[in-house]
DNA sequence: ATGAAAGCGCTAACAC
DNA sequence: GTGTTAGCGCTTTCAT
């Protein structure tokens, strides 16, 4: 069963309360008394039970990351991230793997209303409709996904550069004497695709390159896209000389398509993903590096701030990103 | 705030012990209470608050999974199982994430420790050494990897058929008529490693093949070590012309690594991996699949049982593996 | 079948 | 600077 804070203060002859404040405050208890109990703490090997501290304060050590799939390897690397820093400012990191099922969305969320969670990590894993039912006083920080604008939640976002890294990404394809550029956009409506496919629109605009709504294939991020997306392409009369995906999992779709089909990348055609995230011994993706690990900290510690301090930084942060330049790219 | 049980009680105009009961153990109650108490508590909306619950029984519903790296696909997709059934059964899954690093191993035991977890899935992230300070009573489950013979504890474990899936990978090249065939093995030491490595031993005895230890090359499961061995073997007089490898990141490093020396596979060479868990467009890697999701099933299921009804199954679990054939390996 | 009350281990307001 | 005490929200004896 172990030490309690009881028995401790019972060794020490003093009550309880200050061998709480050695713990907690140690500067209000007389230093003769702080070594006395520190130390017999040490030798009984006292642990505080976090779950009476808990039930005081009404809170866990819990912090919810909502993601719609483990295995998508920009959530893997998030969660690696995220999963560190919690564990070092001692909270646990759940993971909630919704695989975009509203049901299991509304379980998870009864389930931190049950559980009393320090806090809450979005992406777009969750849906702003089932989000409602989120008790509005919960910490939450987002990374690259907004809520729902009819809401009356304004929660801290941290986001990528998306329209500036798709801009870079398109604008490099420009230097390597491509016009006939096209794009496999990720899926409708969710910020991350919308702002991608915004960044590689200005890019045709600006240097008036001979492309239009042919050469935008709509995809939803996931390999089978970027593989239907080239069976697309390769449709029409002109096919393109470059494409930008605003993924690396439809790029390495598109990839592994083209291989398959004997034509030469970069020879044939040139490629160029988003993310950063395909480690590859085949191939070396040309793409646009988010770093993973910067939005994760970053929103993690704006999360614990929320949590321990309840002070608000900058309402969005932006987390720059950079063009890797890889194998699947080529001059003209 | 939110309600609790003794806003409901008197509500309901009755003690809180009654309520408690209504929860859980109806059927001590009389049904007309019973139905008073259920439709308040409807009405309301009332979630009885976990911190306090878990106060009385000092346990926690989080259960901690021991992997050394979330990005490999092995744990991820473990992690992905493991997660969904936790959540399941009303648990939280804790990944903790060690990297090898005793350090860390020994900051998630006194997290542990402190934080009253209802039990814990070890694979091979963690070592024996550090695991001698978890207190013995915790509820454990192996997956794949045995705990210290020199220690007292006794889990129950989850395995696959390590020895037997390398005896089909391995017989299946020598239907294919390869004589000369290699293996690149994993960590030394590391149970599955010294397995599969010893099914690899069975086979060539039984065909009496021509290979010696040369044909043997240590890896430590990690990609590099398949680049490091295709190197190796071509330095030999006689290069295999079939290679097994204990895990498939060594075999897409080796994979890789012809393809980059214009090494044709299978024509010049066929390769073999283990686990199943490649998902890549480029090649169908030959390989031995295990059922992860099965593995984290039985584990899982075991854990809890363990926690919740203190009845321990069989000690050993044997979860079978399948040969799924792809494009690596070639008839001579 | 139900209620009263003690207690899980800790924190914090208040008193001295 | 330190002790007393009343909770936090629930479960669980022990009565009735």
């Amino acid at each position: 069963m172990g030490m309690t804070i009881r028995d401790i203060a019972e060794m020490c002859d003093v009550s309880t309360a200050t061998v709480s404040r050695v713990l907690n405050s140690p500067d209000q208890v007389a230093e003769k008394t702080r070594e006395k109990v520190l130390q017999v703490i040490k030798e009984e090997n006292y642990i505080p039970n976090q779950i009476a501290k808990n039930l005081n304060s009404n809170i866990t050590n819990n912090i919810a990351l909502f993601i719609f799939d483990i295995m998508n390897p920009f959530f893997t690397k998030l969660i690696k991230e995220a999963n560190r820093i919690a564990f070092d400012w001692n909270y646990s990191l759940i993971i909630c793997d919704t695989e975009n099922e509203k049901e299991r969305e509304l379980k998870y969320l009864n389930y931190i209303n049950k559980s009393k969670f320090a806090g809450l990590i979005l992406t777009e894993g969750i849906s702003g409709e089932i989000l409602e039912k989120l008790d509005p006083s919960y910490p939450v920080v987002c990374i690259d996904r907004y809520i729902n604008s009819n809401s009356n939640r304004n929660y801290p976002i941290i986001t990528s550069e998306n329209r500036e890294g798709a801009r870079k990404a398109v604008e490099y394809l420009v230097t390597l004497n491509h016009k006939k550029i096209a794009h496999v956009s990720g899926t409708p409506g969710v910020k991350t695709a919308d702002e991608r496919k915004q960044g590689y629109l200005d890019i045709v605009e600006k240097y008036e390159l001979p492309v239009d709504e042919r050469y935008i294939y709509t995809g939803d991020f996931r390999t089978e896209s970027g593989i239907k997306a080239l069976e697309y392409f390769l449709s029409l009369e002109e096919m393109p000389t470059a494409i930008f995906c605003a993924n690396d999992l439809m790029a390495k779709g598109l990839l592994g398509r083209s291989m398959s089909l004997n034509i030469n990348v970069p020879g044939d055609l040139s490629i160029i993903g988003f993310d950063g995230i395909l480690n590859n011994s085949y191939y070396k993706l040309t793409t646009v590096k988010q770093s993973i690990a910067q939005m994760a900290s970053v929103a993690m510690k704006e999360l614990i701030n929320l949590i321990e301090k309840k002070t608000v930084s900058p309402k969005e942060r932006k987390i720059p990103g950079k063009l890797i330049v890889g194998d699947t790219c080529q001059k003209l």
